[in-house]
DNA sequence: ACGATACTTGACTAAAAAGGTCGGGATTCT
DNA sequence: AGAATCCCGACCTTTTTAGTCAAGTATCGT
């Protein structure tokens, strides 16, 4: 049931992104500084995030990224099922990636219908929050700061 | 988010015994036949459920597989931990095999706090369900069967 | 006692995924 | 022009996954 590295660090990614929206793009060097991220990984990444259209780049030498969409129209389940494809525990009950099981008679299998409410509780609370409510998490978590940039995420 | 190969074999394979708990052992062909599950691989997967003490053997010519301790005793967090280990989508957040993470302030990481709500949600479907439940749904998908033995799980 | 039937154990393997790294090219700002 | 930045594909190493296999040991019916 692991999210990977990878899906980890997109989202740690894009929620800089997401605390920096509308105040111009960020370097892929700061985003991998300040969240520990390799930064040669990083760019393979954000590459990622960007033809999947969540974020936009800008080259040369005022470059950086930024996110694509609102912060409240990018929810984490969306990351995550483009980096890593399905929620579901197994395929047999996923939604967007579904592939049949071995299994014999797949209408009547339990295993299937429990693995059902597992899917749908990560789904409910993964598409429940957007990257905005992340964002609002990190005010609420560190308490009243002066300064929007010394937020630590 | 994925369950193993290994992880659903084990799982089949147990419901079977929960099925038959009470009559006796079953063969792991029998088991691999009726679940469709290579027969090799699931001698192995059995062995490891067995030092784990899920289950019983009895080995000789009418030898097979029991369930150790009573279907209701078993929780499918249980075997699921036992094969895959943790249940938390991240190491950071899990109870039974927790591990920091890279990022700057655990304390107060957002992310983090998602992927709890996540991890409660998980373990606590995995947690409510024990074999002996999945047995019961077994029952109520497939309707009044005559024979218990004509169940097809 | 003996052979057939099952489980037991440990080693082995091929393929895929995970987690990165690297070099060089393309843009853009000053 | 030159420096900073993103872009892109190839490459690499380690771990995990999903099995397979051979030889051994216990048990039962006859």
């Amino acid at each position: 049931m692991k999210l990977s590295q990878r899906g980890e660090y997109a989202l740690r990614a894009v929620l800089v992104l997401g605390m920096n929206h509308g105040l111009g793009v960020v370097r892929i060097r700061d985003i991998a500084q300040q969240q520990n991220i390799p930064r040669r990984f990083l760019e393979q990444i954000l590459n990622d995030l960007k033809s999947a259209g969540f974020v936009l780049s800008k080259r040369g030498v005022a470059g950086g990224y930024r996110l694509q969409r609102g912060p409240n129209e990018i929810s984490l389940a969306d990351i995550i099922r483009h980096l890593e494809g399905p929620l579901a525990p197994v395929g047999c009950v996923s939604v967007n990636y579904y592939q049949r099981c071995s299994c014999p008679d797949e209408g009547a299998c339990a295993i299937r219908s429990v693995m059902q409410e597992v899917r749908d509780a990560i789904v409910g609370v993964l598409e429940g929050v957007s990257v905005a409510h992340l964002c609002e998490r990190v005010r609420d978590l560190q308490g009243p700061l002066e300064n929007p940039l010394d937020y630590i995420i």
